[in-house]
DNA sequence: GTCTATATCTGGATAGAC
DNA sequence: GTCTATCCAGATATAGAC
């Protein structure tokens, strides 16, 4: 992959990310790279194809490394703290991240592939497994999933409204994201433990 | 409001809902009007005014009915459980809003003036009372807010994701949802309840 | 108020020189 | 590989008859 090619990826990123795929121009990511137009095409043929280049990378990060955590030795619960905590701090290097994919999810009826669908699988498994020994409330799986990436999650999709709402700063919002983490494992175990 | 404005206003709702500003094409909506394109025009002016007309509308009822529930007579840890449920039932109504009030609360910045600034001062009152009676657990306020809007909405910002994810149809969603109610009460009160 | 026809413009894509 | 110039479809918006 040359340098130009990689300028591009980059650029397309920021733009289809900020705007998604009908609000971005190619012009304006062909700026931002400080190329022309027509580079674009020639390194990608066309628009649908760079989007879709970018948004499989992304949405396979927005799934995040559960499967390692989730294979570690420990109780189901601890899995979930330690999962907590690594994905917010990965959202909050990615912020945007969250409101793009579950945007564009349902355009591309073809992305099930690409989908960890053995996560609710190691999920469930370490979860009944604990549940048995008693050290685990017992609870809907599905709910449990829902539940706590919404605790990871739902701050970030829910940032401009918070800001707004709060009358909090970029600032202030990280900040309180970094507190999040806390509140997070904090929640999961007063929810999960028993 | 005659006649044609309505059914316009019904079909722009439904088409913007569900493609946002930029996916929406004004032939889309006259379509499913039944009525021709230059009558969108001839009520509205621009794609841009009908657009705002709509999104207003939606953004004054994403932000719930949380004043009048607030000002009930009861313990904060109640208030929040009406509130959720009440709002749950909102949402499995209206599933699309709240991906569509957050994709376009940043677009218009002069939105401010219609936001129910006093919903966290309501809030905040309400929870300081009781954490002094003992009634209710410390928290920080703004992670109350957080935490009680996303037990309710995150799922529907999830929905393509859960559906995918657990290879559920619609109905087997709207069945979640139905049970949520409950799923969301008892972690309230697990969470802040004394 | 409602329609048809049309003007105008934007944006993705291509041709072709270098 | 990179650029300039250009094509062309599609979309908003308007003109003008009825």
């Amino acid at each position: 992959m040359n340098q130009t090619e990689e300028k591009i990826l980059e650029a397309a990123e920021k733009v289809f990310l900020k705007h998604g795929y009908d609000g971005s121009r190619m012009q304006a990511i062909a700026d931002l790279a400080g190329i022309n137009k027509a580079m674009l095409h020639y390194y990608f043929r066309s628009k649908d194809l760079l989007f879709e280049r970018i948004f499989k990378e992304k949405f396979s990060r927005f799934f995040p490394a559960i499967e390692e955590t989730f294979q570690l030795e420990m109780h189901f619960v601890d899995k979930l703290c330690i999962f907590a905590e690594k994905y917010i701090d990965f959202l909050i290097q990615n912020p945007y991240l969250p409101l793009f994919v579950l945007n564009n999810i349902n355009k591309n009826p073809d992305f099930s592939k690409n989908l960890p669908l053995n996560m609710p699988q190691l999920l469930l498994q370490s979860y009944l497994e604990d549940v048995e020994k008693g050290l685990c409330k017992m609870h809907q799986p599905a709910q449990i999933l829902i539940t706590v990436l919404g605790i990871c999650a739902f701050p970030f999709l829910a940032k401009p409204m918070m800001t707004l709402l709060l009358g909090a700063s970029d600032e202030d919002f990280f900040e309180l994201m970094q507190q999040r983490k806390e509140e997070a494992k904090k929640q999961i175990r007063i929810l999960f433990e028993v």
